[in-house]
DNA sequence: CATGAATGAGGTTTCATTCAT
DNA sequence: TATGAATGAAACCTCATTCAT
C-alpha cells in the first residue's frame, strides 16, 4: 500500500505508518456510519481514542483523512486481487475467471460499506486524488482483463471487447453493495455470484458450431 | 409529478407547483456542480434567483430540497419510461426490449450529471425518503421485467431469473453515468450500447438445439 | 474616505458602509485596547454589538478588519490635513507652518492610540495592503513638503532637504503617542510642540548675514 | 547580559546562559522574519535547532522568549553606547556627541529589523516587563542627555532642553529603521546621518551675537 | 537532561434558518 | 407575500505547553 502524501510533523516514519493506519481504520467506521460531511472532527477523534492534536499531528486536514480511506481501501483491494490472481493458473482460463470473480465479488460483499462509501464520497475529494484513487480500478481492470485475453488467445474464449467485459464484470461486483437495497430483496450472495459467473462464462463460449 | 407539501398555507396551488418545478431545475444545477454539502443556500437561491424567503416559503428545508430534487428525477425517468414503454409491441420482445434499453440508456447518457448524483447524495436523505426514491427504481425494474417475463411466456426468450438480468440491464445503464471517467476513456456511446444490447439479446437466445 | 474592498453578500450600499464604519469604529476600540492578535473575534462582535454571522457579512475576515481600522485613520487623517492645509494662507508660511504642526501634533495627542496601534499591527497586513496604508502617509508627507517648498521659493525659508524635514515633522509628532512612556514623564503637550515649533522655525531661518 | 530565571535547577549556569543566549539569538532571527504572534513554538525549535521540552528547559514560556529577545537587544544596545560614549573625551562635546550619532544611528541600521520589532512586539509584553525594556532606552537617553549637558556646562552648546533633544536624537535613529519604506525613496545611510548631525551641531551652536 | 507525541481549549469562519420590515 | 440582514451554534483546525520515555 502506498504512504500518503501528507503533512506530517513526525519523523519516526514506522509509527507515522502505525497511526496513519489506525486512524484510517476508525475513521472508515465512522464515516461509512454517517457519510463523510456528516461525521465531524469530534466523532472522528473518538472513533480514534485520540485528541484532535494528535489526528492532525497524522493528517493535514479532514480531506486528507478521506482521502487515504478511499486510496486504502482501493489500493488494499486491487493488491489482494492481484495478488490472487499471480497464484491462478493461466492454463484453465475458465476455472481462472471464476475464481478471480468469486474473490472480486465476495470482497465486495465482505467489504459493502466502503465500496458504496467510495461511491459516493469520492466526489468531495479534489481533481488529482480523485484520479489517484481512479488507478486502483484501472489496476483491477487490467487484471481481469488480462484473463479474458489470455482466454481468447489460448483460443478458450471469444470476446470481442475483453475491456467492456472486464468493466461490466467490476461494476455487477460493486453493484452487490451499491444496490444491496434492491438485490438482497431477492438474491443471496451466492445466487448473485453463481449466476452471474454461469451467464458469464456461457457467453465466453465458444461457440463449437463456428468453429 | 407530485407537490411537495409546504408548510405556510397557499391559496394558489398552481403556482406553488411551479415555484418548486422552478427551484427543483435550478437547485439540481447547482447541486450536480458541488455535490450538496458544498453548496450552500446562498447558491441555491442566487440559482433560483430567489430570496432566502421565497425559496423557504416552498421547501421547509435544504434537505426537502435535496429530496425533491432526486425523487423529482427518479419520478420522470420512470415516467418516461412506463410511457414509452405503453407504445412498445408486446408481441415482439427482441425488438421491444432493443428499443426499451436505447431509450434507458440515452436517459442516462443525456442525465449523467443526475444519475451520478443521486448514487452520490441519496444517502444524505432520511431513511423513509430514501425508500421513497428507491421506488422509482422499483417502477422501471419492473417494466423492464414485465418485457423479460412477456418474452420468456411467448416461449421466444429464455430466462430464468427476470428480476437479476432486469437490474444487470439497469445497473449497465448507470454504469455509463456513474463510472464514464473508465468507459469515456475506451468506448463511444453507440457502441456501449449496441455491445450490450448485442450481448443481452444473444444471452435470452432459445437455444435451438435445445428445444 | 475610501470604501474597502471587501466581501459582502448585501448590496444596499449605504447600509454596507454605516455598518462597515460601525465595525470600524467599535473594533478600533477593541483593538487598541490588546492588539489585534490577542483580540478575539467574540471580542469585537461583542464590541460591535452584532453577532459573528453579523459581522462577516461586512468583512470577509479579522484581518480585512484591521485593514479597514488602519487604513481609515490614515485616510482621515489625510483628509483631515489637507483639508486644513488648503485654508492656510501660503503667503505667511511661517505661520502657515505652525498652524499646520499644531493640527499634526494634535490629531496625533487626541489618537494617540490610533497612531501606536499603527505602528505596530501594520505588519499584520499582507504586503499590499500594506502599501496602500503608506500612501496616506505620503499624502501627509506631500502637504507638509508643499508648504515647506512654498516657503523655500517666496525665500523665507532656507530647507535643502524639504522632504527629510518633512518626514521628521512627521515622525516628531508620531513620537508623542508612540514614545508617550518616556515624553509624558518630562513633557506636557503644549511644550512639546511649542518646543518644536519653535526648533523648527528658527532653523528654516534665513540667515540676514548671510544674504 | 543577564541570565534569566528559569524554572529547572541547573548546575551548570554557564551552559544555561550559552543556551539562553542562542535561544534568543536564533528566535530573533524568527520572530523579525514574521512577527510574534505568527511565529508558532515549533517554528522556534526548529530556529534554535532544539527540541520544544529543551527550549522549554531554558524559558518558561513563548513570552519569555519574546521578552529575553527584545530586553537583550535593548541591553545589548545600551552596553554598546555606554561604553563606546565612555571612550569619549568630555572636552569636545560636539565631536564627541556627532561619534556618538553615528555609532547609534549605524546601530539601527545594522538592526533595523531588530529596531521594527520592538516598537511592534513590546506591547505583547506584561506592564512589568515592559517597563524593565524602557529602562535600556533610559540608559541610552541618559547618555545623550549626558553629552548635551556638559556641552551646556562647558559653554560650547546652548541647550534649553536637553531632554527632549536627546529624546529626538533617538527617535530619528529609530526611524531610520522603522520608517526605511519611506526614507529609503528618497536617502541613503550617509545622507540621513549627516544631515541630521550637522541640523543638530548648527541648532545647538551658541550664537556669537547673543553673548 | 533531552525528546517530541499528545493534549484540548480556543481560534476564526460558515451556514441553514428566521423574522422584522 | 417577499426580502435579505441577522442569528449563533457548530464546523475545522492550531498551538503553547506538558510529561512519559
Amino acid at each position: 500500500m502506498t504512504t500518503f502524501p501528507i503533512r506530517t510533523f513526525s519523523k519516526d516514519e514506522a509509527l507515522v505508518k502505525e497511526r496513519q493506519e489506525h486512524i484510517i481504520r476508525r475513521s472508515t467506521k465512522a464515516f461509512v456510519k454517517k457519510g463523510f460531511s456528516q461525521t465531524n472532527m469530534r466523532e472522528i477523534c473518538k472513533a480514534c481514542e485520540m485528541s484532535a492534536g494528535a489526528v492532525y499531528h497524522y493528517f493535514g486536514s479532514k480531506e486528507e483523512i478521506l482521502y487515504a480511506v478511499i486510496s486504502s481501501a482501493g489500493s488494499k483491494q486491487a493488491e489482494y486481487l492481484e495478488s490472487f490472481a499471480s497464484t491462478l493458473d493461466k492454463k484453465e482460463p475458465g476455472r481462472a475467471l471464476a475464481s478471480l470473480m468469486r474473490k472480486l465479488f465476495e470482497w465486495h460483499n465482505d467489504n459493502q460499506d466502503v465500496t458504496l462509501f467510495t461511491y459516493q464520497e469520492t466526489r468531495n475529494l479534489p481533481r488529482d486524488a480523485r484520479e489517484q484513487i481512479f488507478e486502483s480500478e484501472c489496476r483491477i481492470h487490467s487484471v481481469i482483463e488480462g484473463f479474458l485475453i489470455e482466454g481468447a488467445e489460448s483460443g478458450e474464449f471469444r470476446v470481442e471487447e475483453p475491456k467492456l467485459v472486464a468493466h461490466d464484470i467490476m461494476m455487477l461486483a460493486h453493484a452487490w453493495a451499491i444496490r444491496r437495497w434492491l438485490l438482497r430483496k431477492y438474491f443471496d450472495f451466492e445466487t448473485y455470484l453463481a449466476t452471474h459467473t454461469a451467464v458469464l462464462l456461457k457467453s465466453l463460449q465458444r461457440v463449437e458450431a463456428e468453429g
